[in-house]
DNA sequence: CTATGTAAACAAC
DNA sequence: GTTGTTTACATAG
């Protein structure tokens, strides 16, 4: 398989450069004339690529003979898995969709039935750029693409469409005719290829972050990030120059709201820096399941209180907590208790669960295996058993590589790995539906927003011998069950 | 009621 | 002051 480049976005910031780019690359990023990319993978201009090392320690060399006036092709066959194969895998089913990423908030691009609010954010919806294999593969193997959906890739957000309305819609059409016409090697015919490119590409104004969630934002910036990970600071960064989140206003707030969002989401954790890095704060990091099936809305991560607002005073209340009550050491302890029983074994994957129970005796601690620090609640409240599905977690933490973990998820040597970093998480029945009806069913299916167990041969998780009967948890706004994990 | 944004209390550094 | 956690409240839909 051949790659000629990965192209990504990287925020600008200084100390994100220097942490997570190489040199060489930062040079070449640098340059004054931006490289120019082949005609057939067009590529950000003035980006670059960085390709991790397979053990996720670092970066690869650049390829001999590269330079940034002149890339080359080059082999990268990092687990002697096609990349096609890889999106094959993790983007099993054909999605149209436009090439805006908002598209469902402002219901561009898709009917109005299509843009009501998804359970989750999956993943390409924000994947604007970097797993869009369009740039990543060697397109020419057509017998490798006619059977990966690669124009679907794009941003195949959850769709709730029949796909028989999707062939209707404008947009599919546009793809298909896009996809018939062979490689994609026409700028035009690539996909937007930069974070900010796609703001232009979309709306053509700054109006497009405006109306995205922070937690999408978030994710946006995570996922652009070479191993997924950055820091506090970068992520305030990334939306300075991404969004207009920071620009609208002087306060403070903004930031206040990521925080608050990479606490609460449950698909973001914090690694620990090791080394000589800022010592400030952790690394945030996607979860596996993040990437694999986006952000879920932080509503759900947080505690079910009751809703109050019947007898609400009008005006906060003087003294709406005890000291300890929120933050702080108590926080930090209940933080630590969930985290301990997600590690406890079901907390990381409903499907995970061990066959004698979340609490078996045998079933690994994670945490005690060097697992990110996540204490991002995929959980409701401190009365809630944290479950949580982050695999990633499980053996997926490399503690020497903070910028680029290694996400050894599923443990093998085919371990996808895309050249940006992104291991693709795969198995996913090609039958199966992206998404689900969020809607709790009266019957024994899982929760709906939990993909549903591959029910095919090989799947990973019957492999490990593990049930494929997602537990009934209740979800903090629904008794009728808790979800598992997220 | 849900999703989201925001403010703020607090603790630890 | 920064970072991270958590609670509370406001608001749009």
């Amino acid at each position: 398989m051949k790659v000629t480049s990965v192209a990504t976005t990287f925020p600008e910031s200084d100390t994100y450069r220097e942490r997570h780019l190489p040199a060489a690359i930062m040079r070449a990023d640098d340059a004054a004339t931006p490289p120019l990319w082949t005609t057939q993978y067009p590529f950000p201009l003035g980006r670059t690529l960085a390709l991790p090392n397979a053990d996720g320690t670092g970066y690869q060399d650049l390829p001999p003979g590269y330079t940034p006036e002149s890339p080359t092709t080059f082999d990268y066959t990092p687990h002697g898995l096609s990349f096609s194969d890889n999106y094959n895998l993790a983007f099993p089913t054909l999605i149209p969709s436009s090439s805006c990423p908002r598209a469902y908030a402002h219901g561009l691009g898709f009917p109005s039935s299509m843009s009501s609010m998804p359970n989750s954010y999956p993943p390409s919806a924000y994947l604007l750029e970097p797993q869009r294999p369009q740039e990543v593969l060697d397109i020419p193997n057509m017998s490798t693409s006619s059977q990966l959906p690669q124009m679907q890739l794009n941003d195949d957000f959850e769709d709730p469409v029949p796909r028989a309305e999707w062939k209707e819609h404008p947009t599919y059409s546009q793809m298909q005719s896009s996809e018939d016409s062979g490689l994609r090697s026409a700028p035009q015919d690539a996909p937007s290829m930069g974070h900010s490119d796609v703001k232009i590409e979309c709306l053509g104004d700054d109006a497009v972050d405006k109306e995205q969630p922070y937690a999408q934002l978030i994710y946006r910036a995570l996922m652009e990030a070479p191993g997924h990970t950055m820091i506090l600071r970068d992520i305030y960064n990334w939306f300075k120059e991404n969004t207009d989140k920071a620009a609208d206003k002087e306060t403070k707030g903004w930031q206040n709201s990521i925080r608050h969002n990479l606490s609460m989401n449950g698909a973001f954790e914090k690694v620990d820096q090791p080394g000589d890095e800022t010592k400030k704060g952790f690394l945030w990091k996607l979860t596996e399941e993040a990437i694999r099936e986006g952000v879920k809305s932080t509503t759900r991560y947080r505690s079910k209180q009751p809703n109050k607002r019947g007898h609400r005073s009008g005006h906060p209340q003087p003294q709406r907590q005890i000291s300890g009550a929120k933050g702080g050491q108590a926080s930090k302890r209940s933080a630590k208790l969930r985290r301990s029983n997600r590690m406890n074994g079901f907390y990381a994957n409903p499907r995970s669960v061990p066959p004698d129970g979340p609490y078996s005796p045998g079933y690994e601690s994670a945490f005690d295996i060097g697992i990110p620090l996540s204490t991002s609640p995929y959980y409701t409240s401190d009365s809630d058993s944290g479950q949580s599905i982050d695999l990633g977690g499980i053996g997926g933490y490399s503690p020497g590589s903070p910028t680029a973990p290694v996400h050894s998820y599923p443990a093998s040597s085919h371990e996808p790995l895309v050249p940006n970093g992104f291991h693709v998480i795969l198995p996913i029945d090609p039958q199966e539906p992206l998404f689900y009806d969020d809607t709790p069913s009266n019957t024994s299916s899982p929760p709906a927003d939990e993909p549903l167990t591959p029910s095919s041969v090989g799947d990973w998780e019957t492999e490990n011998g593990y049930p494929t009967v997602t537990p009934y948890i209740f979800d903090d706004y629904n008794p009728n069950y808790r979800e598992s994990l997220h």
